[in-house]
RNA sequence: GGGCCUCUAGCUCAGUCGGUAGAGCAACGGACUUUUAAUCCGUGGGUCGUCGGUUCGAUCCCGACGGGGCCCA
């Protein structure tokens, strides 16, 4: 077997792997043949028999395929555990008797952990009990020129992000998340068709960006000649959807922040956004309680989830509800009203010993001091309401309490998970505040929007109350595992690895 | 942006108070017809992230750069 020139310098179990294959090309057996036997998937073969007694012979010949995650070659008895995408596992058995010398002697020396077969042979129970194909043939499905990792050992979390491929053959856990999302995904979906809500895409490149504080990406159009914006939220869009009488509307799409990446914040992330015509703040809530108890329900089968660590969440019952000036009063341990100035915040900021950004308006001083005093304190469902008017100019001011909008926060194990309102729809109004955000962009604040004269158009034409809700798809996937964005992420973005 | 930690075999990690390195699993050769991370005997496998500096000698000490992580802003 001549190995190439350039297979010299590779690693030991790289190289045997490859000269296995051309052996195998040589002997003329193709190593990665077009189509091989399969009558039943493993999961399908463990249903079918499920609770056999210790060795029994069934008589029912299958054929099966997987790759060969365990090897164990004995004398004239060998084993091997198949795996397949879902995790299903079977053994299988190659015995001197069923498969005569010369083919008993290729499956030990030619087939390799990693490799993909396919296995033709009787379903029985071996001594121990155990599920199993014995072998009266078999064929290499795929040879894996690279060898697996320890089962064992979980690979360090940089591996696993930059070969979910890798990931998801050996660790569990990456199965199920991979398999968890989508469904997640199909439970809103039903939800939202249940509620007779209308699924909508809107830009993802747009001209203007807007519908939220946040940095964009910049790209370019050679065809338009001009600058264009990965967008960071559909609110715009949705909202000239409802204009046109699309009165229950939702996406779920990706949105774009040219902002910092940690284990809680990706640069491109899922986003669930939903408007109602005639709704506010408070169906909007309801809504958004049903959408993560049914999915919850439609995942786990219950809204008392069990996170991947074995911590339960209850997501179950009506959610809490609290003030967020109340909840910072309690934090502060003073009463702090929603028209405190600045100066007044800014007294009770120092006291907690912040670092205060003189950039701050008064309300976004008013969030970092509840920030600061609720931090990791919210587990349970809880939507925080009432924000400061100054830092939420699509929302409309609270009908009854001065200098607050009508927007929610919903936090769950302690981070924000979605955000809602009763949306302003007063076109002269949201004007004003849009040349507000224009001059605080003017003056270098980076995540401040811009005046999008068609939306205000699309306004002006007549836009109906409503309540509006952003939800972070790949948060609640968070909230329901409890574990990082990057985990809930199959492929983040990772930097090259040279 | 600042601070701290980290990068060693295919994988997960030890280690060298400076004298070119080990383990487990994996691989290779052999034994075994009921194994479950099989066992037993034997063997090989490394540009110690990259580039510089100090040194007789650097994987180790120093610096820069790159990748990753944690904390802070």
């Amino acid at each position: 077997m001549a190995a190439t020139a350039a297979d010299e310098d590779l690693p030991e179990q790289l190289r045997i792997r490859r000269e296995k294959r051309a052996a195998l090309i040589a002997r003329g057996v193709d190593p990665y043949p077009v189509a091989v036997a399969r009558t039943k998937s493993l999961k399908e073969v463990r249903a079918e028999n499920d609770g056999l007694d210790i060795d029994i012979a069934t008589g029912k010949i299958e054929s099966v395929t997987g790759r060969v995650i365990f090897k164990r070659d004995t004398g004239k008895l060998c084993f091997a555990n198949l795996r397949e995408g879902d995790g299903s596992a079977l053994q299988a058995m190659f015995s001197l008797d069923r498969l005569g010398e010369e083919s008993l002697n290729q499956w030990k020396s030619e087939i390799d952990l990693g490799d993909l077969v396919s296995v033709t042979g009787e379903i029985i129970t071996s001594k121990r009990g155990e599920l199993s194909i014995l072998a009266s043939s078999w064929q290499l499905a795929a040879k894996s020129l690279r060898p697996l990792p320890v089962e064992h050992k979980p690979m360090s979390e940089e591996t696993r992000v930059r070969m979910r491929y890798v990931d998801l053959i050996v660790r569990p856990e990456a199965r199920t998340m991979a398999r968890l999302r989508p469904a997640v995904m199909s439970s809103l979906r039903a939800s939202y068709a249940k509620r007779n809500f209308i699924e909508v895409e809107t830009p993802m490149l747009q001209v203007m960006h807007g519908g939220a504080t946040a940095r964009p990406f910049k790209t370019f159009s050679n065809a338009y000649d001009m600058d264009l914006f990965l967008r960071i939220a559909p609110e715009l869009f949705l909202k000239r959807c409802v204009v046109g009488g699309l009165d229950q509307v939702f996406e779920i799409n990706r949105n774009f922040r040219n902002e910092g990446a940690d284990s809680s914040h990706s640069p491109e992330f899922a986003m669930l956004e939903s408007y109602q015509a005639f709704g506010d703040w408070n169906s909007i809530a309801k809504l958004t309680q049903g959408l993560i108890q049914e999915a919850a329900m439609a995942v786990f089968g219950t809204t008392e989830v069990t996170h991947f660590d074995g911590r339960v969440l209850d997501l179950g019952g009506e959610w809490r509800e609290a003030s967020l000036f109340d909840l910072i009063s309690e934090g502060v341990g003073e009463v702090v009203s929603p028209l405190a100035t600045y100066e007044e915040l800014k007294l009770i900021a120092t006291k907690l010993g912040m670092k205060i950004d003189p950039r701050w308006i008064t309300g976004k001083l008013a969030e970092e001091i509840f920030e600061h005093v609720m931090e990791g304190k919210l587990d349970r469902p809880i939507f925080v309401k009432g924000y400061p008017v100054d830092t939420s100019p699509l929302v409309r001011a609270h009908r009854e309490i001065p200098g607050v909008a009508e927007k929610w926060d919903l936090y769950v194990e302690g981070f924000e998970l979605a955000t809602g309102y009763s949306e302003l729809v007063d076109p002269v109004i949201q004007r004003e505040r849009l040349v507000e955000q224009a001059s605080l962009g003017d003056k270098g604040d980076l995540e401040a929007m811009q005046i999008d004269e068609d939306f205000l158009r699309a306004m002006e034409y007549g836009m109906p109350p409503m309540g509006g809700m952003g939800m972070g798809i790949d948060r609640l996937l968070m909230a329901l595992t409890g574990l990082g964005i990057r985990e809930t992420i199959l492929f983040p973005l990772v930097k090259p690895e040279e």
